[in-house]
DNA sequence: TAAAAACGATAACAAATGTTTAGATTTTGA
DNA sequence: TCAAAATCTAAACATTTGTTATCGTTTTTA
């Protein structure tokens, strides 16, 4: 739990008996290889903080094509926080690549915050603002740097992550088939 | 005015002293036809709510290619939101397309909005989650539906988009060439 | 630990999309 | 109002990227 603490004493000013009711919320869980964090279908009601492991979204679209959207390594909030903010069923599957442990914010917690710390609205609209400026970041790099740049340097984002994930599914988050990155990487060497 | 205070009574709960206190810091602005409401190169220190006209963002890739991200008709705020946030350079052309009339909001403004309005972390909270909720949306569609589709259901977005900007930036805002959406267009009437 | 599954590279081919150029029409602005 | 600029379509061609299939290697799991 301390890495979970860490992380939101970044963001607010929490005194120790706010830290200690909120984690009354909040419960530890594990997940093995492959099995999923979440499901499309349902609201989003939770949202997880990953302390060991890395998980990947995924998206089917109308031809029944996977696509991997993002990663998220330790030490990172994982949910689907349009469906969350909505309360519209989520679309992506959060699957473990490795064994996971998170812990888990269930919706009460995080509404619990928002009406008693004392910087609950700070934290949710820090947190807002950090998923905006992240997302944001994603959609200019697809402006301004091609996707051999963007293989390059996908480690400056997630550490490592050429030997967490396979190529196909970084293939998948680069918009781009394997056989393409495959070909790219021959071609640029 | 009443339209931007029309807009910030539906995100919040705000009194009319707070109102006549925030509408202090804020002014009006115009600008006339294919010119600049922002430059890139400049940190972001005001938002814009457009009451009359219609804008579009315009980046420009490392090729010297422009790109159209966005459209803003009335009703609706407009800044580079993450050089805002960060304090960063914009990175955007924000251009009139039609003769814009503008609440301009100034950076001191909007923290003065935070430190004094009762529910001012929750507007800066309600604000960065539409924005994130809108982005998302827009990643979305790019993996649900293709270029034809998101032209045909754009005008549910952007009502009248097709009498108010020429067509060759809306293929930009899809992500095509306009002699590609040409012939899109062609092919499947 | 052995069989099965997943993975990555490669080649041949197909499809989608971009580039360039031209010309007719419409819109804009002095 | 009229010349200049912008716009849209079209065609021919080039390029990029995807699809399918194969094969040797690595990883997983029963």
């Amino acid at each position: 739990m301390e890495q979970f603490i860490r992380a939101i004493r970044q963001m607010i000013s929490i005194s120790d008996t706010e830290t200690d009711s909120l984690l009354g919320y909040c419960y530890l869980k594990s997940f093995s290889r492959k099995t999923y964090l979440s499901t499309p279908g349902k609201i989003c009601n939770e949202v997880f903080f990953i302390t060991k492991g890395i998980s990947r979204n995924i998206l089917i679209d109308n031809e029944g094509v996977e696509h991997t959207t993002n990663f998220t390594i330790e030490n990172q909030f994982i949910a689907d926080y349009a469906s969350f903010l909505q309360k519209t069923p989520s679309i992506y599957y959060l699957q473990a690549l490795e064994s996971i442990e998170a812990v888990v914010m269930p919706r009460e917690a995080i509404e619990w915050g928002y009406h008693n710390l004392k910087q609950g609205d700070r934290l949710g609209r820090l947190i807002a603002e950090y998923y905006f400026v992240y997302h944001d970041n994603q959609i200019r790099k697809q402006y301004f740097e091609t996707p051999q740049q963007r293989y390059e340097t996908i480690t400056q984002v997630f550490p490592d992550i050429h030997n967490r994930a396979p190529q196909h599914m970084i293939a998948s988050y680069l918009g781009i088939t394997s056989v393409h990155l495959s070909r790219l990487k021959r071609t640029y060497v």
